[in-house]
DNA sequence: ATTACTTGGTGTGAAAAATGCACAAACTCA
DNA sequence: TGAGTTTGTGCATTTTTCACACCAAGTAAT
């Protein structure tokens, strides 16, 4: 390493993910309760230091799959966040990520960085204080999945893979924040030819059973390599 | 600092940026040719270690202030680039920004960390191959600027003070790759109230002489606390 | 069996926005 | 004064968006 740059490699890189959920026509986010200092005790969102041989998506990878054990799941890089005084131990800058998955297929366990970590009700956390600055990257991450829901289908992947259009519809709505007329979402939605239609229905439900339908990604990729553009 | 994470503190961040300018109908880029290795004598965007005591915002706004001696010009964050062997000299991980100056306003003087620096045309760097991973970068950021630009009126950034609709509709040509119509671009613009007529017109031109406008910030602002939302 | 209850599913018309298109006006230069 | 160049404008058509209400299909309670 040239001498003249030594000084400049003092730096730790982190990453914070948000780990949204969608449940009962609620957004939520996966939160730990920290074990280590600093902060110890406070609500945060995981994330951890990344390693020297490790990419920074990997580090995200890493830090959803220790939480959930989950992988594969979509990961979206959103910005870095690296003000002078934002941790007390030194110069840290984090790496913020935005992470869909879908709730109800498996539980959250502890990991190495948390001493527990539960599902918290986006809307129950407008005045909650989280440690470091992480009430501003959670915001920030809430921000660019709104604007990415948009354009992309990726709701998606916060849904099992068997939804009815009303959860679709909920879903959006949550994102959004925003209510949304029934039909023309109906209409919209179908009308892009890649949600299909699996002729079952919902049971055990004490009202009419609605559709259950399925995300075909192989016809969106087709879709989307012809030029079509997704927009809700 | 605790004991536990010394070894996390390895890391260098540095800042490159991707400074967007506007010439005669074409998009151009600030390019340095590099005074240091490693890289040393290739094209590369401009860039530097942020400081220990520097915010990673601050660190942009310097580079851009040292290349160009212009203040207080439009930066955006893009992303963080931090893959591990990107850097020959360890672990380095930077933050991508995009900035938007008026190219006709000064002229570019070598700064610490270039030998050399020259506006390039966007659409000669097709395959070229600058310094490190900065031809991702660059693509990144380009791609940043497309979709930013649909969204908020950040287009004016790039042009003098006093512009033609001509030259404005240009200047979205080339930012969105694509040719736009006369008479539905002025329609849409003007229709937007922040677009000011000056009352002048161009002088010294061997043809009709177009209208002069003028951006007008704070009524754009205005609109926006309104819900107003700019599209193009 | 009937009724009450709940959620699912469907079409149309009116208003607004986007698009496509062609020609006269204003200036300079030779 | 005529040739050359770029500016500036209106209208008709198509497309998209939006608002809106009622019957259908199941369960639960009586």
């Amino acid at each position: 390493m040239a001498e003249f740059s030594q000084d400049f490699f003092k730096t730790a890189v982190t990453v914070d993910n948000v780990i949204f959920g969608f449940d009962e026509s609620d957004l939520k986010v996966l939160l730990i309760k920290r074990g280590t200092e600093p902060y110890v005790g406070l609500w945060a969102l995981p994330g951890d230091f990344i390693y020297a041989q490790e990419n920074i998506d990997d580090a995200a990878a890493r830090i959803l799959h220790e939480l959930t054990g989950l992988e594969k799941v979509y990961l979206e890089q959103v910005r870095t966040f690296g003000a002078v005084g934002r941790h007390p131990l030194g110069r840290v800058v984090t790496v913020a990520y935005f992470s869909l998955v879908k709730t109800n297929r498996y539980d959250v366990s502890p990991a190495s960085f948390a001493q527990k970590a539960q599902w918290v009700n986006l809307s129950e956390l407008r005045d909650s204080t989280l440690a470091f600055d992480h009430d501003e990257i959670l915001d920030a991450c809430f921000h660019a999945l709104k604007q990415r829901v948009r354009v992309r289908p990726i709701g998606f992947e916060l849904l099992p893979p068997k939804f009815t259009l009303t959860e679709l519809q909920h879903l959006y709505e949550a994102i959004l924040e925003a209510e949304l007329d029934k039909r023309n979402f109906r209409k919209k939605i179908l009308s892009m030819d890649f949600i299909v239609d699996l002729n079952e229905s919902q049971e055990g439900v004490a009202h009419r059973p609605a559709r259950l339908y399925e995300f075909d990604k192989s016809k969106y990729e087709k879709f989307v390599s012809e030029g079509f553009n997704f927009e809700l």
